[in-house]
RNA sequence: GGAGAGAUGGCCGAGUCGGCUGAAGGCGCUCGCCUGCUAAGCGAGUGUGUGGUGAAAGCUGCACCGAGGGUUCGAAUCCCUCUCUCUCCGCCA
């Protein structure tokens, strides 16, 4: 049985779409998301915002369930009425010794009828709920239209490539001949795409780790948490990986429990259904944790080495902020990020991903890509999203002004600061040496004993 | 895994044999008074969501006492199931 909490909220991102105040819905309980004030006032402009994203949205059943709904609750509302003002007469009949037998035999029937009731409008929710909750977010009005990853557009570009006097090699080939991977051993032990590291290749993805944490709690601000690595389903529905990613997620058989896909999920449910003070605002966590991928559909796509793993580590960082300031602290976030390629010496661009690429929950998001010198491309290494209160009405997060009254969403943002996996790819590709040995980057020697390369 | 205890408003904490309890009391908070700062004191107010009505203040319906279901004219109060927390025992890191 669901419960539909109808929230009203300002959407102060949306004015490119909307009008200021005009309210967006959701439904609470493990079930939120877009209100259906906004979809029922605005149902073409929500249909045409969101079919930017490249798949066509159809609200028609909604407008239909909706109304139906509607219908239904009226009915049931009075009759809990009129069984209230009734209950309370046959109490004060009884009390004063008078029968009152003839109306308890009328309520029982209304008790049933309302019971039936019930019964049609938590079937409806349930429809109202399924439909809702597959809605992906609204895009920001900054965001460039777009079908495909080939209309996201550069930000900026940082950092010289290096050039090489020879072949650059893949991070791959240098690592096994280094002795520091060893993905034959590692599919023996599990199967494909997952990592196995020896040495300083493993010595140097803990200290990325740490370098990494360090960085964003000393000079960013971040506060460092080690949440739970696997999380239940409401968690995943907050964030907006349920219902509709199921497959791309690792489930514990006999358990409604997943690993997690990105400390985005553990670290933005630590909040979850909370009230927060605006004085705490924004709140800022960073989070180590393995990520854990089933990567459906990406059958022969970066089939070697550590781009595309099952199972990766990532540091996270996380904000919870109010409307008018995520934007503000979506551009720190990602800078956050951006300072520590620039620390490690990788050339890197950022690019805004226009509407076609942009993730389901995400109104607007930067990535960081990384230089491959063997590829001579740039990677994704990073993925800054401000998601506005997709995930806040979802996972029922919400803060108090001050002297105000009433809860507001928070706006949720996140982003890899960074992938770790990714980032050991690209320190060892960039510093390859021609004699296939790997110079670390200064700031990494403290972590790693004062190792200044890694040789056979 | 075995045996118990518990889950009430921002927090603590009452709810008697089911019926003006949306919920006593306290804390906290807000406003006002008082006080040459602070503290203390005095007075008033203070849950959420959704719907109707209204320009608004407001008035008003419904729902919510961990979740779901049942009994009943009526349930925070009784019954069942589940979840979570806590204590003890066992086991294990």
């Amino acid at each position: 049985m669901y419960i539909f909490h109808r929230n009203h909220i300002k959407f102060s991102g949306f004015c490119g779409l909307f009008d200021t105040n005009r309210k967006i819905f959701l439904i609470i309980s493990g079930t939120i998301m877009l209100d259906i004030k906004l979809i029922r006032q605005n149902l073409s402009e929500v249909e045409k915002a969101l079919s930017t994203r490249g798949e066509s949205i159809n609200l028609e059943s909604f407008k239909n369930f909706d109304a139906e709904h509607r219908l239904i609750l009226v009915e049931a509302e009075e009759l809990r009425h009129r069984r209230n003002v009734v209950s309370d007469q046959i109490a004060s009949l009884r009390q004063k010794g008078e029968d009152a037998s003839s109306i308890v035999v009328e309520m029982r029937e209304v008790s049933t009828r309302i019971k039936q009731l019930e019964r049609s409008l938590s079937q409806i929710e349930e429809d109202i709920n399924t439909i809702v909750l597959g809605l992906p977010n609204i895009p920001h009005p900054t965001v460039p239209l777009g079908k495909d990853s080939s209309f996201n557009s550069l930000v900026r570009r940082f950092g010289d490539c290096p050039e090489f006097e020879f072949a650059p090699k893949p991070h791959w080939t240098l690592g096994e001949d280094l002795g520091i991977f060893d993905f034959e051993r590692a599919s023996k032990i599990t199967g494909a795409r997952f990592p196995l590291y020896f040495g300083a290749g493993a010595r140097l993805e803990r200290a990325l780790i740490n370098f990494m944490l360090d960085t964003h709690t000393a000079e960013h601000g971040y506060r460092e948490t080690l949440p739970p690595f696997i999380v239940n389903k409401e968690s995943m529905t907050s964030t907006g990986q349920l219902p509709k990613f199921r497959e791309d997620l690792f489930k514990l058989e006999g358990w409604d429990y997943f690993m997690v896909p990105t400390a985005e999920v553990p670290v933005t449910n630590i909040h979850q259904g909370e009230i927060l003070d605006e004085g705490m605002l924004p709140v800022c966590y960073t989070a180590y944790t393995p990520c854990f991928r089933s990567e459906a559909g990406s059958y022969g796509k970066d089939t070697r080495g550590l781009i595309r793993q099952h199972q990766f580590n990532k540091v996270e960082l996380v904000k919870f902020t109010t409307p008018e300031t995520s934007y503000e602290e979506l551009e720190k976030l990602l800078n956050d990020a951006e300072t520590i390629l620039q620390r490690l010496g990788l050339a890197y661009q950022v690019v805004v991903l226009c509407t076609g690429d942009l993730g389901f929950s995400a109104a607007k998001t930067y990535d960081i890509e990384v230089w491959m010198p063997s590829q001579g491309v740039y990677r994704e290494i990073s993925s800054c999203s401000n998601f506005e209160t997709f995930q806040a009405r979802r996972g029922n997060i919400r803060f108090k002004r001050q002297g105000k009254k009433g809860a507001e969403f928070v706006h949720t943002l996140n982003g890899s600061g960074l992938a770790v996996g990714r980032t050991v790819a690209a320190i060892i590709e960039n510093y390859q040496q021609a004699d296939g040995s790997v110079v670390l980057p200064e700031v990494l020697r403290p972590y790693m004993a004062g190792m200044e390369r890694i040789k056979r």
